[in-house]
DNA sequence: ATGTCC
């Protein structure tokens, strides 16, 4: 057995070093695999020297399509002047990233943008920054953390049932969650989304089943967690029976962990050869909907969106098991996404990079702090913020910040006087880095509406 | 955010 065909195999045959060989490696790996490497190349060979022949082959069609329509690799310019935009929380909002929303609204594929009251400075897209396009989609637009998101559930049990049982309830998050880098379960759970087409059909993707495997039901690090604590139901929830009252509840915030990481990596690396930029704004390079390479992407994303809910269900499964419990209302969103929507009666792409969906009558969480409430919203489908709200409170202090003006005893004593306990967490997660959730709420007021809230009790975090 | 660089 020889060694693996590679993409510099396909150079030495003379291949254009560009998106041609990603297509090519992908239809090889996907349809020719154990066959002779010297066979396969000699095919390659013929189709690159005359690709006409080939446009209808079941291996070789989508190659020779790409190498008959090379795709020209022209250096994009901004344009001088923005499409529309609001901004929510304008004085809570720093000027950074308020600038790279600015400079988002000027790329030639931007439709309209608006910017969340928890808005702050990222890569690409600020974080609270939501971006319509057309027919494109920006890697960075969505976030390293594809699908990144909110679950609650709420079990049929009366938040005083948690009363003298913290010990009990401490254990059972310590036992059931599984934090940061070797964080993972020593009994693995199964789940449909590993018979999904794309670990089979997108050879990239492929290699990053076995990761995903591992990690299903774990949490990551950073600002993730798993919190268990008092659900309060203010309003009728609909299509839900719940009565209004208290009850226990448990939150996650997570995301797709490896898997959507490498993935965000991996197409923005080819969105950035393929769509140079100004270097003040490379990181929004985006790839066409109609491309390979755009089409991938997003059945990508899909996946990755989808496994993320699968880990939360899974985070909560496993708690209810411990629990023996009923789970009787989820509510869960994404915040870091991308969606098909309509803008002004047009398909857009709606880029959401830390912005909650809020379309009228949509169902999502917006969390506060570990000593903050977080909050059950029903959105209002407001046009002017591309029907989203924040995705939380805000940082007021940077990570760094953090680490020179919080102490663990600062933390131990606003954790006392909330009555929360924390396993794990480090000063760069301190409570006091966030803004003050109500201050938030009350600026998105035309966004969302409040029909419940969430006080966290028990709360773990990565070490 | 991330086996925190292929």
């Amino acid at each position: 057995m020889g060694k693996k065909l590679n993409g510099r195999d396909l150079i030495k045959l003379g291949f254009p070093k560009d998106n041609s060989i990603n297509i090519a490696l992908g239809q090889i790996y996907r349809y020719r695999k154990g066959e002779k490497k010297e066979v396969v190349l000699a095919e390659a060979k013929e189709v690159l020297v005359t690709p006409e022949k080939f446009t209808n082959h079941r291996t070789w069609g989508k190659l020779a399509e790409g190498l008959l329509n090379q795709v020209e690799v022209k250096m994009h310019q901004l344009l001088n002047c923005g499409v529309p935009f609001s901004v929510f929380g304008e004085n809570e909002i720093d000027e950074q990233a308020k600038r790279q929303l600015y400079d988002a609204l000027k790329l030639p594929v931007a439709v309209q943008g608006a910017l969340m009251p928890d808005a702050h400075c990222g890569y690409g897209l600020p974080i609270g920054g939501v971006l319509a396009t057309d027919d494109a989609v920006i890697p960075y637009g969505v976030g390293v953390d594809i699908g990144c998101r909110m679950s609650l559930s709420v079990f049929n049990l009366s938040a005083s049932y948690m009363n003298g049982k913290n010990d009990m309830l401490k254990k059972i998050l310590l036992e059931h969650t599984k934090f940061g880098k070797n964080g993972v379960h020593k009994i693995k759970a199964d789940h449909a989304i590993f018979s999904r087409d794309e670990f089979r059909e997108i050879p990239f993707v492929k290699s990053l089943l076995d990761k995903a495997y591992k990690q299903l039901g774990t949490s990551g690090g950073g600002n993730h967690f798993v919190e268990l604590g008092i659900v309060d139901i203010l309003e009728d929830i609909p299509g839900n029976k719940l009565e209004k009252g208290s009850y226990l509840g448990v939150l996650s915030h997570s995301g797709s962990r490896g898997l959507g990481s490498s993935i965000a990596k991996h197409y923005t690396y080819l969105a950035t050869k393929q769509c140079p930029l100004p270097k003040n704004v490379q990181h929004l390079a985006w790839l066409g909907m109609s491309g390979h390479d755009g089409q991938e992407y997003w059945r990508a994303m899909n996946l990755a969106g989808d496994y993320a809910k699968a880990c939360h269900d899974n985070i909560h499964a496993r708690i209810a098991k411990a629990l023996g419990e009923q789970v009787v209302l989820n509510i869960e969103n994404h915040h870091n996404f991308a969606w098909k929507e309509l803008v002004n009666g047009m398909e857009c792409i709606v880029h959401r990079k830390g912005a909650t969906p809020a379309g009228e009558g949509q169902l999502g969480i917006i969390p506060g702090s570990m000593t903050a409430p977080g909050y059950i919203v029903m959105g209002k489908g407001n046009l002017d913020s591309l029907q989203s709200a924040s995705h939380g409170a805000g940082r007021l202090f940077s990570r760094t910040k953090c680490k020179t003006r919080f102490t663990h005893s600062d933390i131990r004593k606003t954790l006392k006087d909330n009555d929360v306990t924390l396993i794990g967490g480090g000063v760069d997660e301190a409570p006091m880095a966030y803004k003050d959730i109500n201050t938030v709420m009350g600026l998105q007021e035309e966004l969302v509406s409040v029909l419940g809230t969430f006080t966290p009790k028990i709360v773990r975090m990565e070490k």
